[in-house]
RNA sequence: GGAGGAGUGCCCGAGUGGUCAAAGGGAGCAGACUGUAAAUCUGCCGGCUUAGCCUUCAGAGGUUCAAAUCCUCUCUCCUCCA
């Protein structure tokens, strides 16, 4: 393997990045792997829990995908084994315990959403359970020996907590022993995680040192704000845009990403060099972001399905026409008395029938061009419509 | 083990016998304005066979003409003391 210079290494990596303890040791690292051909080791977890990923988990992923490219080695450390146990409290915290076979069922998930981006033959997939397993009652007393009291305490999150008096469970205070004695067992150069990960990826370091390991190095990454633009992306709060979504979807939703967030996720999320970012900023901001747009839809499928949903949107919303390939629905029209009983059978999205009237009412229904908002109103004489729900439901309603 | 506090609609949160399908905010949906921007403004926002009816205020009973509100038990959560 051909490492490349170890200072424009450096110069990748720290892109984007909230923090970097320390660019001084990384550089070091780098020199040495380039001296010996030996690619360091970059670990980074996840719960097995959740396997909806969403662009927030991208930019993570995004910043291993660099690592990937630059040479180095993978640990895409699965943590089935705190998985199993499950969280008794913590209200915003609480995990179910999952069965065996669920968590190997949510691996898979995983890993076909993460190969989206990251390159699975160059990636190396462990679970923690293979060495926790195995850790006895002695070694984990000797582990939480080597931890103060204090200094969990002034973990940004027990700390709030516990001045405002909510709850922590010992099992929360030993969390960050288990996945900092994971960076000890892997051996791992590199830890990645959220700004929130700080803690526990700072303890793997002291871990490694008690081990006699040279410490990692830790990579803090940037919290991505959501669609509404201002909580963070998380499928909880539904601003998220899922790696799984349909890429006409995935162009829409980042169409509706405000201006400003925009340059956010182009810094995170977009291949393009800074140079090419700030040529971009010249540009009618709507233009920059149908780039943006189609990059993504890119890096989550292909090439093709990028210009797909790119046509798709220019048709529905450029050019205001309805989509050739909108969604057909048949319907015997026969049992279509009213035209809430018509929107409520076409739109997938209406709950019921208070819904399907608001949205009539409201002038939300068009039908073959025309505009319909009289709730006693009839249906058009066709056996053929165009119909157009809201803003985004475009339908092809065939009649038998 | 002891003492105290709390559980309301998707979320936060007001409401302490009737005027409560339940204030206010957020989210959501529709419309206007646009670039499907963002922000803003307007309207809607439990369900239905809609001048009415039905199901909701942790759960089960009870008091009452009438209960989210009072009583009893149960469940869950939190705090403090041990």
């Amino acid at each position: 393997m051909n490492f490349l210079d170890p200072e424009k290494q450096l110069g990748i990596i720290e892109r984007g990045v909230d923090g970097l303890i320390s660019s001084k040791e990384l550089l070091s690292k780098l020199i040495k792997s380039r001296e010996t051909g030996r690619p360091l080791k970059i670990k980074a977890g996840f719960d097995p829990t959740a396997p909806d990923l969403h662009l927030g988990h991208c930019v993570l992923l995004k910043k291993l995908k660099d690592f990937q490219e630059l040479g180095h080695e993978i640990i895409f450390l699965i943590g089935d084994f705190t998985a199993q146990i499950g969280d008794p409290a913590g209200k915003t915290e609480t995990r179910p315990a999952l069965t065996r076979d669920e968590i190997i069922k949510n691996s898979k998930t995983y890993e076909r959403q993460v190969f989206k981006i990251l390159d699975k033959s160059k990636t190396k997939v462990l679970f923690n359970s293979k060495w926790l397993s195995k850790l006895s009652v002695q070694d984990l007393l000797a582990l939480t020996s080597q931890v103060n009291i204090a200094r969990l305490l002034e973990r940004d999150d027990f700390n709030k907590r516990y001045k405002g008096g909510v709850a922590i469970t010992l099992k929360e205070f030993i969390y960050p022993l288990i996945q900092a004695y994971d960076s000890v067992q892997i051996e791992s150069d590199v830890e990645l995680g959220g700004t929130d990960q700080t803690f526990n990826i700072l303890l793997g370091r002291d871990f490694q040192r008690y081990f006699n390991q040279e410490p990692q190095v830790a990579i803090f990454l940037p919290i991505l704000e959501g669609l509404d633009g201002v909580k963070k992306m998380s499928k909880s709060l539904g601003n998220y845009i899922g790696v799984e979504e349909d890429p006409v979807d995935i162009f829409g939703k980042v169409m509706s990403v405000s201006d400003e967030l925009m340059w956010k996720y182009f810094d995170l999320l977009s291949a393009k060099t800074e140079q090419e970012i700030t040529e971009l900023k010249s540009l009618h901001p709507m233009d920059a972001k149908k780039i943006l747009a189609k990059e993504l839809a890119e890096l989550l499928y292909d090439k093709s399905a990028a210009e797909s949903a790119f046509r798709d949107f220019e048709t529905k919303f450029s050019k205001r026409s309805f989509p050739k390939d909108a969604k057909v629905v048949k319907l015997d029209i026969n049992n279509v008395k009213t035209l809430v009983d018509f929107v409520l059978l076409v739109s997938g999205n209406l709950k019921s029938k208070g819904d399907a009237k608001r949205l009539i009412i409201q002038g939300g229904l068009t039908i073959n061009g025309e505009k319909y908002s009289d709730i006693d109103g009839d249906l058009p004489d066709a056996t053929e419509f165009e119909v157009k729900i809201g803003k985004k439901e475009f339908c092809k309603v065939l009649t038998k």
